[in-house]
DNA sequence: ATTTCAAATCTGATATATCAAGTTTCACAC
DNA sequence: GTGTGAAACTTGATATATCAGATTTGAAAT
C-alpha cells in the first residue's frame, strides 16, 4: 500500500503537499491565542474584547471571530450570546484535558496494538530504540522530537482519524515546558522505560496492557507538567 | 452550598439563568449543519459553498463562517486553505466517535465513582428507578428524556466541567433515531441492565466497575445506532 | 446616601464590499 | 490529439459598515 507498489505510470510518486502547510490569519490567531491561554497569560474568567484583539494583531474583526469561534470549540473560551467571550483555562481544566487524553491515548493504543502490521511493529521497535540511544546520551531536543514521532505512530498504527486529532486538542504545554522536563535524567528515564513498556504491549498485540501502560503514561507525564505550569503538585 | 443555606438576605433564590438560552443565526446554522452531517444529508468529501449556504439560510457569509469554523474543529469538517471546507463524516467517523464518547464516558464514570456524595447516590437510584418503571411500562419518551438525565447526573457527580462538554460533541444521533431504538422492548431491557449496573458499580464507589460496565454500554448501544443509521451491522 | 431610569456608550452580531488565490475555459501552437 | 497559457470566472479570506443588545453614566427624585 505504500511503496511496495510498481509506479503506475513512468511518472514518480509523491506525497500530497499538506494543505494546511499555507497559513492564513485566522489560523495565527487561533495559535497565538491558544498559546497564550494555556501558558496562562489570561487570567481564568477575563473578558476578550474584538476590537482590541483585531487592533493588537493589525487585523480586521473577522478573522478574529473565526478564531474565537474555534477555541470556544475546544473548550478554552466560553461565549455568552451577546456579551463576548470570557477566558475558561484554569488548573482544574489543565487535569481534565490530561484525563481526556489519557482516556483517548489508552483507546488509541488499544487499537493499534490489535491493528499494527509487520511493518509498523519494525518501525515502533526503530523509534524506540533511538529513544534509549536519546535518553543514554542526554539529547533533549531528539527526544522532544521522537517523542512526538512515538505517539504519532501509535496513532497511525491505530488506523484513527478522528481519535487522533481529538487527541491533539488535548494538549496545552508546548515546546519550553517539554524542554524543561526532559532536561531532568529522571523524568527522561521513566518517559523511557513507559514508552518501551508501550510499545512492547503494542508490538505484542496486548490490547489490555497497551491501554493500561499508555494511560499510566499519560497521566503521570501529565502531572508532571501540571506541577511545572501551575507550579504545584497536582494529585488525581 | 445549595438548598440548606438560608437566604443571604430577603430575597429568594433563583439559578442563573442559562445564557446559552438565547440564540444567535451561527448557532443556528451550527446545529442545522451538524445535525444534516450526521444524518447524512451531505456525502463524504462534498464541496460546501459559502455564499450557497448563506442564501439557502438567507443570511450574510459571517455567520456561516462562523459556524463552518465551529464544524471544522469538532472535526465534521476539513477546511483546506483558500479552497473551501469538505464534509468528513462517514460511517468510520462515526465509529471513532462512539469508541471516543465510550473512553470519556468511561473515564467520567470512574471519577463519579470517586467522587459521589450520599445525595448523589440517593438521586442516582431515583433515576434508576424511574428507568426500569419506564421501561416495564414501554414509555419511549420518558425513556429517552431519562437516559439524559442519567447521563448528564454522572457527569454532574464527576465534578467534570471540561470532560462532560467534550463527550456532547460526540454524539451522532438524535431524537428521531433514539426514538426508533426505545420502542423496541429487547433494546430498551438491555439498556436498563446496563444502566442498573452502572449505577449500582458508582454507588459501590466500585471504580473498576464504573469504568468497564460504562464502556461496554457506550460501545454496545453506539453500535445499535451505528447498524440503524448506515442501515448495516457494525463491528468495533 | 440610595434608588430610578433614560441617554450615551460600548461591543458583539450581522451585512456588505473588496481582495486575491484557485479553478475553469478556450484559443493557439506543436 | 496533446500540451500551453492567458483571460474569465469562482470563491474563500479579509476589511469595513451597520445594527442592536448590553453596560455604564449621571441627573433627578426620594
Amino acid at each position: 500500500m505504500t511503496a511496495a507498489n510498481p509506479p503506475s505510470s513512468s511518472q514518480a510518486e509523491f506525497e500530497k503537499i499538506d494543505a494546511s502547510f499555507q497559513m492564513t490569519v485566522r489560523d495565527h490567531v487561533h495559535r497565538a491565542m491558544r498559546s497564550a491561554i494555556i501558558s496562562g497569560r489570561f487570567q481564568p474568567g477575563q473578558k476578550i474584547n474584538e476590537r482590541n484583539l483585531a487592533e493588537q494583531f493589525g487585523v480586521s474583526t473577522t478573522p478574529i471571530k473565526e478564531a474565537l469561534r474555534q477555541l470556544e470549540t475546544e473548550g478554552l473560551v466560553e461565549a455568552l450570546p451577546r456579551r463576548g467571550v470570557v477566558i475558561r483555562f484554569s488548573m482544574s481544566w489543565a487535569e481534565e484535558m490530561i484525563l481526556a487524553r489519557a482516556a483517548l491515548e489508552s483507546m488509541i493504543a488499544h487499537l493499534a496494538a490489535k491493528r499494527i502490521d509487520e511493518k509498523g511493529k519494525a518501525a515502533l521497535s526503530v523509534i524506540a530504540n533511538r529513544m534509549k540511544e536519546a535518553t543514554a546520551s542526554g539529547d533533549a531536543d531528539s527526544l522532544i522530537a521522537l517523542n512526538e514521532t512515538f505517539h504519532d505512530h501509535v496513532h497511525k498504527s491505530s488506523q484513527c482519524g478522528y481519535l487522533a486529532k481529538l487527541i491533539e486538542r488535548q494538549q496545552f504545554y508546548d515546546a519550553s515546558i517539554r524542554r524543561v522536563i526532559h532536561l531532568d535524567p529522571t523524568e527522561r528515564q521513566k518517559a523511557l522505560d513507559e514508552h518501551v513498556a508501550i510499545a512492547d504491549a503494542i508490538t505484542a498485540g496486548d490490547t489490555d496492557k497497551a491501554e493500561r501502560t499508555m494511560r499510566d503514561h499519560v497521566v503521570r507525564s501529565g502531572d508532571t507538567y501540571l506541577s511545572i505550569v501551575f507550579k504545584k503538585k497536582g494529585e488525581v
